[in-house]
DNA sequence: TTCCCCATTTGATCTAGATCAAGGCGGAAG
DNA sequence: CTTCCGCCTTGATCTAGATCAAATGGGGAA
């Protein structure tokens, strides 16, 4: 667990100064957005920030330990976060996959069921476990907050748990795909039937093999195979250009798509 | 959705006479126990048991349905319940099973994103949505609860993520026998080394592979062979006799246990 | 610019588990 | 008691994806 850079917290003297409005670090932060520190007033806010600290990790590092009781939460500020579990035997399982915004760490949780390991470079405000368990106790739209936020990670997971149980290798590739095109579109039109949009992939062969539950050979030929029927094209290998959202929709919901067919002429 | 025997509510007049304590129904209610109930006060509970309402399903009713808004939720008094999602091309994947006490429903979360079904003989006790989600509303224990309740169904929700992913189907099968054993046994004296523990299975056959994410064939070809090495014993196909837990533990504990080896003389 | 290190691709097999295809078997209805 | 019908088991085969084994290629260090 190799930390890095511990930059100083973002609005110590600010939420001295002024206890009503975030600092200025805190408004372009996307947490504010869709995030936990949407969720508080202005006092809450100040608090919360005259805490917290900015932190940077590297791809690689570890965020928190599976077993070990955090002795913080966070909120992602840039960057993208894995969260994995492992078998005995070594093999590896990510079980959920966070962006900027996203709020890590279960508060009344107790030990973390799961590894935190950032998947690039990853900036996170850090929260004191104390103070956001009590800033939760003391305020419903908190408690209201967590409750939504875990139910919608739940909601995934049970998504991914179809997803892993009862889909082919090419079926997973593409809703992986999918998934990504749709959080990088975010709020982009409408992404429907859109051509060509290129995206970027955050994790590696190996990281998507531990999230598909495949291995690093068969996303390889999955994508070779999307490649040759034209329904994305790849430049290096952390960016793809989806041609054919369509055929990929196509793809996972239907058991085994013509594999063999060209998709150049089909239009939708 | 074949829907039988509304029985009247529980507690209806009961309430009118004795705001202070749960009616003698609720009393023995494993919801009381460690469901949502538990986190009420009397005032609150005679609140809730005053529109609550019993209900009978039988094995293969629908409860709720995917996409459809449910106009209640429920605590399940008992049976057994799974929740599945089906794919577009018919097959299935159980992404959650739920027994007496478990919660049903998802308060403030829009449309059911799966369809739960009643997998045995299931008794049910039904709430108004409103009347749940404006006690949610107004309660600090009740957001307190829900909250802790979706967080353990998101970590049952990680581990089986982890299962479908990287296990084999002889981990799969050990491992969904340990925790019907761990279910079942509950509040009973040290799991561990018990031997010989004579478990009920909630779920036929094709339940089963649906929530291991295996076929029919697979799952009874693993039974057949536990049984051959005298790790379990089976009488009729519902229930089970485990002799080994500790080789069933090793098996999910272990990539590929030594499948040819009679575990006949091991002693862990 | 060249070299080296890794991640990725590609190829050749192997195999766990799916699929296809018969039987048993137990329990409810007659 | 017999028949029928759904589940379950068992057997034979097929195949998607794993595993083993080389290339290939791209980016950073010197």
């Amino acid at each position: 667990m190799r930390s890095i850079a511990d930059v100083p917290g973002p609005m110590r003297f600010e939420a001295l100064l002024n206890m009503r409005k975030p600092s200025s670090i805190c408004a372009g932060c996307p947490s504010l957005q869709k995030g936990l520190c949407g969720a508080l007033d202005d006092t809450e806010l100040s608090r919360l920030g005259s805490v917290s600290w900015h932190r940077r990790f590297r791809a690689g590092d570890a965020i928190h330990v599976e077993g070990e009781v955090p002795p913080s939460f966070c909120a992602i500020v840039a960057g993208v976060v894995k969260m994995l579990k492992s078998l005995p035997n070594g093999s590896q399982q990510i079980v959920g996959l966070f962006a900027a915004g996203d709020f890590l760490g279960r508060p009344f949780g107790g030990e973390a069921r799961a590894t935190a390991i950032a998947a690039s470079e990853v900036v996170i405000c850090w929260f004191p476990r104390a103070t956001v368990e009590s800033l939760a106790a003391s305020s419903g739209e908190v408690k209201d907050w967590l409750y939504q936020h875990v139910s919608d990670e739940l909601e995934k997971a049970q998504e991914w748990i179809m997803l892993l149980g009862r889909m082919t290798a090419e079926q997973k590739m593409a809703a992986f795909l999918l998934s990504v095109m749709r959080a990088t579109a975010e709020g982009k039109a409408a992404t429907g039937s859109a051509r060509d949009t290129a995206i970027e992939l955050p994790l590696s062969r190996t990281e998507i093999a531990d999230y598909l539950g495949l291995t690093i050979e068969t996303i390889s030929r999955q994508i070779a195979r999307l490649r040759e029927r034209n329904v994305i094209s790849a430049g290096n290998t952390r960016s793809v250009v989806v041609h054919r959202p369509d055929v990929l929709t196509a793809i996972v919901d239907s058991k085994q798509a013509a594999s063999h067919v060209s998709f150049a002429r089909m239009d939708a």
